[in-house]
DNA sequence: ACTTGACGTAAAGTGAACTTTACATATAAG
DNA sequence: CTTATATGTAAAGTTCACTTTACGTCAAGT
C-alpha cells in the first residue's frame, strides 16, 4: 500500500502561499490536469495513482516522489 | 511522457548478477508480482505504470524512482 | 437571509493498465 | 536434430484510475 502526505502539503501551501487559491483542491486539480474528484481520492489515499500523476504532484510541490509517497509492502497489491 | 531505463538496468543485472535467471523478464515479473507481458510493456515504455509498480521496480533495482524513470512534460497526458 | 467558495460523497461511464493464453522466433546445449 | 530457455507479438478479457454530473454541508461575507 501507499501512504501520502498530499493533504498535509497542500494545506501548508494554502497557508503560506500568496496565491492560496492555487492550492485549493480545485486549483490543484487544474494545475495537475485532473478532476477535483481525483484530487480528493488521492488525498484520501484510497487508491494507487499513475506514475505520471505522481510526477506532476512532485513537480507541483517541488519535491521528490519519495518525499510525498511512502511505499509499504504490507500485502499483495498490483 | 515517461522515459525509463528498465531494459538497460535489467540487462546489466543479468550480466553481473550471480542469479541471472532472477533478472529475465519472467524472473522480474515474478519478483514484481505482475505478468511477463507487463514487464515487456514497461520496457517498451509505451505506457504509464502505476506508482506501486514503479516503487516495486525501484526497490528491485535498489534505486530511486527518479533514477529509473524520467518525466518529460511534452504534451497533455493524464 | 442569501450567496459564494471550499470541501465531501455517491454513482455511472470510459479508457487504459494489467492479465491470460497462445503462438512464433532465436539461441544455446545435449 | 531436438529440447529448453528467453524474448516478442497479438488478441480478448478484467479491473480500476480517472471523469463527469449532481447534490449536500459548512463557514465567511454582504
Amino acid at each position: 500500500m501507499i501512504v501520502n502526505r498530499i493533504r498535509e502539503l497542500r494545506e501548508e501551501k494554502m497557508r503560506s502561499s500568496s496565491e492560496s487559491e492555487q492550492w485549493t483542491q480545485e486549483g490543484m486539480a487544474k494545475r495537475l490536469g485532473v478532476s477535483r474528484q481525483t484530487v480528493i481520492s488521492m488525498e484520501k489515499g484510497t487508491y494507487n495513482p499513475s506514475l505520471i500523476l505522481a510526477f506532476k504532484l512532485a513537480r507541483a510541490f517541488g519535491m521528490a516522489i519519495e518525499d510525498i509517497f511512502e511505499y509499504r509492502d504490507d500485502d499483495n497489491e498490483t
